[in-house]
RNA sequence: GGUGGGAUAGUCAAGUGGCCAACGACGGCAGACUGUAAAUCUGCUCCCUAUGGGUUCAGAGGUUCGACUCCUCUUCCCACCA
């Protein structure tokens, strides 16, 4: 049981600081029913979670199984200032009506992993806020300005002129301050949040915490294009508000060798299964397009629901495999004749005229599945479903 | 505060009076091939019913038949010195 649980936990982890601790939470869960802490911070900056926050989430949701009790910690005081971490520029401030709705959205998303009855939602302004000027003095005595420059983010941004607000110096301490205050056992991050989660342990230390946490540190997933990680600014990536569909379809555009990855860090299934599917592959007798489907449903599934993904599945080989139009079109209308180039822009699958041509010239804009070829084509009363590529569609009634 | 250098399309980056809607790279889109994968090859990549027209090269003026290119001012950025 304890074997079985450490290795649940370690699962994808690209780094662990005390895991000995670790072992012994687990332990003392497992024998005696004693309970933990897991802190997670988590920036209320974007509205919309994507599968890479999803990656913690999960990490938390395991250490639920095994006696972790998880404090959410929303960073609506730290917000304000903006992380440091990975950014080669000083991060806009957020108004708090912007972070209060931001949150509002984080939450409920989350919960589509985390069990909520074993999940404390803590706000770090709360204490962050009372700790005032003389407490964020002495705070920032635990640091000196010599060992913040080590920070890769920082020296390079340093070396390179570009500007550091004195106030993301403070960032990390205000998130170490944070599990000084939670007094929690673990903390689990990404891996460039590592300087930030050592804090702290530090701080911890220095504030005469019996004991420091353990921190468990993830492993960024890379976004659709697989190179690069997964954010919404890079657009590549699957929020968790997707539809049904286009998350099936999403999932399904990864590369094979990024499917892997996925498979470690955002399924449920076991790493012998994932192991057993792999051998599958490599001695032929698996498909991988199969294995990559079988992903697709399972994180489908888990936004929406079984059914949802099956008919995400169906619409898909629909689409695809038949090339046959899909179910569900976004419909438009319009008064008399109209010029294809024209329609496809009112119907919101071409930017503009002069794309739509160069489109239409390539072969690429098709109506009623028949190839159009003729830039000067107008369209007389009737309804027409039209395409550009293969993944715009939309129909379109003349009157 | 002083002295130099710079600002070009989504990004990087050529262009230093007309041949410029502006080389090239990356990205993106489309086509072929596929498994809507990867890799590869090809085309496109400011807007406009368009063998033409319009608006662009930080902003505002000016010189010129003609300016991304020259001059003046403004804003922002960078380097070196203080």
């Amino acid at each position: 049981m304890i074997d079985e649980a450490l290795r649940e936990i370690s699962r994808g982890s690209a780094e662990v600081i005390d895991d000995e601790r670790i072992h012994k939470l687990v332990k003392a869960y497992v024998e005696e029913g004693k309970n933990y802490t897991v802190k997670c911070g988590f920036d209320p900056t974007a509205p919309d979670l994507h599968l890479g926050h999803t990656v913690l989430l999960h990490k938390l949701a395991t250490f639920q199984k095994y006696g972790g009790v998880v404090q959410f910690l929303i960073g609506n005081f730290t917000a304000t200032i903006g992380d440091p971490t990975g950014k080669n520029v000083t991060r806009k401030v957020l108004s708090q009506e912007d972070i209060e709705k931001n949150i509002v959205s984080y939450t409920t998303q989350a919960f589509k992993i985390l069990d909520e009855s074993k999940t404390k939602i803590v706000y770090n302004k709360e204490w962050l806020e009372e700790l005032g000027a003389i407490g964020m003095l002495s705070l920032a005595s635990n640091l000196t300005v010599a060992r913040m420059l080590e920070r890769d983010d920082f020296s390079k941004r340093y070396s390179s002129n570009t500007p550091i607000a004195v106030s993301e110096f403070m960032y990390p301490l205000l998130q170490g301050y944070d599990s000084v205050h939670l007094q929690s056992d673990i903390e689990i991050g990404g891996t460039d949040q590592k300087f930030n989660l050592l804090m702290g342990r530090q701080l911890q230390k220095a504030y005469d915490i019996k004991k420091q946490q353990a921190v468990l540190m993830m492993p960024i997933l890379e976004g659709l294009d697989g190179v690069q990680k997964m954010s919404k600014s890079l657009g590549n990536y699957i929020a968790v508000a997707d539809e049904s569909n286009d998350m099936f379809g999403k999932v399904l555009s990864i590369s094979d060798d990024l499917m892997w990855r996925y498979y470690e860090l955002l399924s449920d299934k076991s790493l012998d299964e994932i192991a057993t599917m792999k051998n599958g592959v490599e001695d032929g007798s698996l498909h991988p397009k199969k294995v990559k489907e079988d992903l697709a449903l399972e994180i489908t599934a888990r936004f929406h629901s079984a059914d949802a993904a099956q008919n995400a599945k169906a619409e898909f080989e629909r689409v695809h495999a038949k090339s046959q139009i899909p179910t569900d079109i976004a419909e438009f209308s319009c008064d008399g004749e109209i010029w294809i180039a024209k329609a496809l822009v009112d119907c919101n699958i071409e930017p503009s005229t002069s794309q739509a041509r160069r489109d239409i010239k390539q072969g690429a804009v098709k109506i009623n599945q028949e190839k159009v070829s003729d830039i000067q084509l107008q369209l007389g009363a009737g309804e027409y479903v039209l395409q550009v590529g293969k993944r715009k569609f939309a129909k379109l009634k003349v009157k």
